[in-house]
Parts: structure tokens; sequence; C-alpha cells
RNA sequence: GCCUGAGUAGCUCAGUCGGUAGAGCAACGCACUCGUAAUGCGUAGGUCAGGAGUUCGAUUCUCCUCUCAGGCUCCA
């Protein structure tokens, strides 16, 4: 037979005696790559080492260090989990173990309905450092789909799976079993324990071994809350010990970040159960925080040209009746309030229909559009009970809401400027990376037409395209009245959060009714845009505090300067400052030297006050102060008073943000 | 709503194989008068989430409820 010639990545090409595998050449272009390798790609697929190079193919070895080479790793050690759970439950039945972001989960039924506990984590893992130690290789076999049936009778899932990919009926499985080959192939480790897999794998259980079971879950069987729960364990693996240990440093950072936990020890807000779940109450600071953050997002609403307007918290059935939310999400609201004539009354889970009410309030003219109607509005909505989160998944919150009035002429338009406006205003609290996202026709739940959303779809591709931000498709992620464009952003350690949405509605100005007369003196329908800028104000409050850790930028701390005397005597000139400050607008407090400065020092550094203001023997006879602001190394002495005043002003009058979003961890 | 855990002082947590509990920090009091991340001593603080059951006796064991955490499902 003819050698095999190949491409490498950088474009050289080698020749091959045929039947070299892909391990042989690694090994062949140094023993560094071969070390590091767990997989090769020929023309971009990933096969196992172990698979015979093929003529005219390009291949690359993967590295275990690489995105590619990370979710090998995680495959395998998912099939490592598996077989150590079957060795720990004989008779277990294993469903699906795919890798996620930073891991891996693997579905199990355990025999007698058994489920894990956190304490079997420990037992699971040492079983899977066990069979790490055993080596044991990773060995493929293709079989016809009969031959898998066979090979998995005791497993359900399994056969499932295989009978999926044999009627080509599910496109997922489909495609990550190899449908299109009519086969299935599994990977063989050991006499006990084969698992139905596409591959590719380590070449041996031994490559593996930087991995944390993380946690147990309950999960439903294909995601279908009527199918039987599963048990899940998660885990994390990579490629070296010292990865493991920086990503779970990362989760570490991220608890650190936790807004539950800045809340409350920052004293910004709490959730008593006396209240009940999913509703908070903002303490001082918090509420001053809550504010700034609402009064700069009216200022600048009302230079956008957007009219203020307020709305009732609960209305009669038949409002939401007209709205479509009974039909379509009864589930999601409170349930109502009868009164005496039997009248049923809603808490509002939505403001839209109030807003339409007051367009329709009397007759409108084209020359008023757009007309554009903002509030703080406060909806209710009944989440189930495991979904409440912290501010982010609340049951009582307050939404910037705004609903735009146009003409279909001023859609586009209206569209722009309002993506404008909303990204403009993000990045003026300090989220500045952002992506587009834009989501479709839901398949269950939609009022309309095909041609209506299509018309609506495409007006927002366009305006999302022009604002030259990468535009993402969630197919089928609109609500039931409209497709929407939603804007992601990350925040200061990469997490990506939803943030403002803009939803273009066809439909509830047809069902309210709403009218304007036009140019031509003939009633026309308006187009109406939904638009949320912070979401909810809880859940843009809760985003903040994680991006800043705590530390917000100076014009929203709620304490933005402390001044400390060094000793009592000084406190008389410590007061004097804060006047002085105080009167320039800035929001300062006062410790009385009661306590070593060192301590108190601490305590306003804990509370992460932007600026500490130490006075002592030399600040009162020269008029000055020492400086010591958050984050940055050391203090100032001796500056000017109203040289520190007049930079503070500047900073707070143009909402400046922190140079970097993170501080020294406490202690 | 479902699965797995958890709830002990304001916070972080220890403890009780069933005999009603303890530390550190915080709070309060006194002393210390001090120049950039914790001064010392003392005092007070708990229906051991709530309810029911078993028991001579329950914070501890059982059941129910509430709340929280991590997932699943959901998220107009």
């Amino acid at each position: 037979m003819a050698a095999v010639t190949v491409r490498l990545p950088d474009g050289s090409t080698r020749e091959y005696a045929p039947g070299t595998t892909a391990r042989e050449l690694a090994e062949s272009v140094g023993p560094r790559l071969a070390r590091a390798a767990v997989a090769a790609s020929f023309d971009g697929d990933l096969v196992d080492l172990a698979r015979p190079l093929i003529d005219g193919t390009e291949v690359a070895v993967v590295t275990a260090d690489s995105a590619a080479g990370r979710d090998v790793l995680r495959h395998s050690t998912a099939h490592v989990l598996a077989q150590a759970v079957l060795r720990l439950w004989p008779g277990a039945r294993y469903a699906i173990g795919p890798v996620i972001e930073d891991g891996f989960y693997y579905d199990f039924e355990l025999p007698g309905r058994a489920h894990f506990s956190d304490d079997d984590l420990e037992r699971i893992a040492a079983e899977m450092r066990t069979i790490v130690a055993e080596d044991q290789p990773f060995v493929r076999h293709e079989h016809t789909i009969e031959e898998g049936l066979g090979l998995f009778a005791e497993q359900p899932f399994k056969r499932e799976i295989i009978e999926a990919v044999g009627a080509g009926t599910d496109e997922v499985d489909a495609a990550a079993e190899g449908a299109a080959t009519g086969q299935v192939s599994t990977y063989w480790n050991s006499p006990s324990f084969t698992d139905l897999c596409r591959g590719p794998h380590v070449p041996t259980t031994g490559r593996l071994g930087h991995f944390a079971l993380m946690r147990v879950a309950g999960a439903y069987w294909r995601g279908d809350e009527k199918r039987p729960q599963l048990q899940r364990i998660y885990g994390t693996a990579w490629e070296s010990e010292k990865a493991l240990a920086e990503h779970l440093h990362r989760l570490e950072e991220a608890e650190r970040r936790d807004h539950r936990k800045l809340g409350a020890e920052l004293d910004l807000f709490s959730f008593p159960e006396e209240i009940g779940s999913g509703l908070p109450v903002f303490h001082p600071k918090g509420g001053l925080v809550r504010r700034l953050m609402e009064e700069y997002s009216r200022q600048r609403h009302a230079a956008a040209g957007y009219e203020f307007v307020a709305t009732p918290h609960i209305s009669k059935a038949e409002l939401f009746e007209t709205s479509g939310h009974l039909d379509w999400f009864a589930d999601g609201m409170f349930p109502p309030m009868e009164l005496d004539g039997g009248q049923q009354y809603y808490l509002k889970p939505m403001n839209c229909p109030f807003h339409v009410l007051i367009f329709k309030s009397r007759q409108r003219s084209y020359r008023e559009l757009p007309l554009r109607l903002f509030e703080f509005g406060s909806v209710y909505r009944y989440e189930k009970s495991g979904v409440v989160h912290g501010l982010t998944r609340v049951r009582g919150m307050t939404q910037d809401d705004a609903h735009l009035f146009c003409t279909r002429e001023q859609m586009a338009g209206e569209l722009h400027e309002t993506l404008t406006f909303v990204l403009s205003v993000l990045r003026d609290y300090g989220l500045e990376d952002f992506y587009l996202e834009l989501s479709t026709r839901p398949e269950d739940k939609a009022v309309g037409t095909e041609a209506e959303w299509e018309e609506a779809t495409e007006t927002l591709r366009t305006t999302a395209l022009a604002m030259g931000l990468e535009l993402v498709l969630d197919e089928g992620g609109g609500a039931f009245y409209g497709p929407k464009i939603s804007v992601q952003a990350k925040d200061a350690i990469g997490r990506t959060h939803q943030m403002s949405t803009i939803q273009l509605d066809f439909q509830t100005p047809q069902r309210f009714g709403a009218e304007y007369i036009g140019a031509d003196n003939a009633r026309h329908q308006p187009i109406m845009i939904h638009r949320a800028l912070f979401g909810s104000v809880e859940r843009f409050f809760a985003i903040l505090l994680e991006h800043y850790a705590g530390a917000l930028p100076t014009w929203l701390s709620p304490e933005q300067v402390r001044i400390l005397g060094v000793r009592d005597d000084h406190d008389a000139y410590a007061g004097e400052v804060a006047d002085r400050l105080r009167s320039d607008g800035v929001r300062v407090g006062v410790v009385p030297a009661d306590e070593k400065i060192g301590a108190r020092i601490r305590r306003a550094k804990v509370e992460k006050i932007p600026y500490i203001l130490v006075v002592g023997d030399a600040d009162v006879a020269a008029g000055t102060v020492g400086v010591n602001r958050r984050g940055s190394e050391g203090d100032r002495r001796g500056v000017a008073l109203d040289a520190f005043a007049g930079e503070l002003a500047a900073e707070i009058a143009e909402r400046r943000l922190p140079e970097a979003a993170s501080d020294r961890p406490p202690g």
C-alpha cells in the first residue's frame, strides 16, 4: 500500500506508513507533544490518538491544555465517574455524561431508586482514583444499531438514545452518536464497563486525575419535568493540578462577590423570613444606592424624551384577559383577590397593559408619536419556590419599564435610538463588554401571524447589526407577543448577564384597540416597543454589586468619604472638614477618636468606603488632610482640603469608574 | 414544583452517642489619647427555624411546615 500523506497545522506535509496512528504522528513530531496529546483532529473532526491516519487530511494534535483537549479530558473523566458509580452501586443505570462549561456531569438511576448524598461524592472520587491508577485503556468499537441495542439490553436510557439514533429522530443525539453512518460507537474500559459514546477519549484512564466532584443534584431525564428524575453528579477536570486549583480559586472569587453575602456584610438589604420568599427589603444604605441608581436613570430618561407615568399595582382580571397574560402566564401570577361582587383583582405581573391604557386615554394624533412612557413599576410574579434566588430572581420587583408607541415608519429609527440609549446608560454604570442576542418566535406560545413575526424579527436584526456588536441568535426565545433583542453584558470576572431587553409588539395595541389618527386622517394602529434597561432595579443592583465586588464607584457609594481624627482633640477639625465636603453635596461620615486610628481605618476599609481622610496635628495646623483612597497603595499626606474637595467633586460629577473592579481581600 | 443538603448568639462556626449550650468577631461598659487594615479588661446576648409526636426528660430521635443553598424544570 502507498504511504499516507497528511498536512500539519503549520502547512508542512509528512508521509507515514499505512496504519500509522495519530499517536505515532505526535511521537514523530516530538516527545513533549506526544506527552501532552490527548486526542487528534482529522480535518477538524476530533478523533482518538489510536486512529490511523487518513491520506490527504489535515492532522492536528490536540493537547490537554487546549479547549478541545479539556473537553476530551472531561468527557473521559465522566466515563470514569460512571464506571466508579457502577462499581459502587451494581445494577445502577447510567444515562448521559456530557461535557459542560468548566466540567462535566453524569446522570444515573440507582437501584431501588436510591439517592446520592454529599458523603457519597468522596467514596466515588476515591473509586475514580483507583480506576485512574489502573490505567485502563479506552478501546473504541463500532456497532450496528441492533448490536448496540443488544449490548445495552439492561440499560434503558442507552437503548433510548440508540433507538433515537437509529430512527434519526433526535438531532442532538444523532449528531452526537453518529447517526449518519447508521452506527453507534462504544468505548470499552474494562470487562465490566462499556459506554455508548462518540468519543474521542484519552488513550488510558491514567491520563486523567486532576478532577473534583462538585455536587449532587436531581435532574429530569431529557430535561423533561414529566419524565423520571435522575441523580446527577457534577464534576470538573483539568489538565494539571495547578489548573484545577486555579479553577477552584475562581469559584471562591465568585463566592466572595456573591451579592447576597455582600448585601448582608455591607448592610444593604435582607430577606426577612416573616415577609416571604423572594421579597427583599432595602436597608438605609441599600436604599440610598438604589435611589442614586434611579435618580441617574430618571435624569437620562428625561433628557432622552421619555415621559414619566405612574400606575397602580393591582387591576381587574379583565385587563390581563385582554392583554393575554391570563391565557399564557396565569401560572406565573399571584392568585386573584376576590371582592364582594365577585370581581377578581390581580397583582400586576407587567406594566404594559397600564401604559397602553394611558395611550388610549384620549384620541392620539400621529403628531404625538413617538410617545415614550416610562415608569419604575413594581410588579409581582409567582416564581416557583425552587427558583427564587437573592435579588436576581424575586417575587416582587421594580422594573425600569418603558413603552414606546410609534408609527411603522418610525419603528426602525426608534429601535436604533433606544438601543443606543440603553448601551450608553449601561456604560455609565460601568458595564462595557456587550453582545446582543436576538430571540425569535417561541414554538408553542405565540400570538400573531408568521408574517408579522418575520417583519418584526427582521427589523430587530437590522438594528442590532447596525450597532457593530456581536449578534447571537436565540431561536424560539422570544416573548409570546413579539421577538426581542437583549443586551448581554460581561462583568468584571467574565460572567455574562442578560441586561436590557427591547421587544417589538404588534399584538398588544391590537388587543387593546390602541389607535392614532394619521396624516391621512385615517385610524392606524401604533407599534409598541417594550423596553427595560436595568431589567429590574433589584437585579441590576445585584449585578453591579458583584461586578464591583461591593466597591461601588464613588458616585454610587452610600458613604463617599469617612473622616477620622487621630486623637479626640482632632475631632473638631474632622467635623469642619466634613461640613466643608457636605456643602459640596458629598456624603460624609465622621467617626470620633474613641478607638485607635488603625482600627477605625480597618473598619472603613471593610465597609469599602472610597476615601478615608485621616487628620492629625499637622493637618489641623495647615488645613490639610491625609488621603487614603480605596484600592491604592498607601496614603497621601498633607493634601490641601480645597484641592481634595475639587478633585472629589470632579470624580463624582463625571461618574468616574474605578480603575479595576477588584479589591484586597479583607483581613 | 422536583432532587440533594442545611437552619445553634447580630455574623462565622463548634457542641450535645437524649439530661435545655460554647468560641471568635460584632454590640455594650471601663481603661487607653494613639498618624494609615484589628489596644486591653469586663458585661450582656440563645423558645438550638416553627409545630406535632416518641420519652421521666428532646436542641439532639421521628413526622409536618417555613426559610436558605446547589441543581433540574421554569423565567411574559
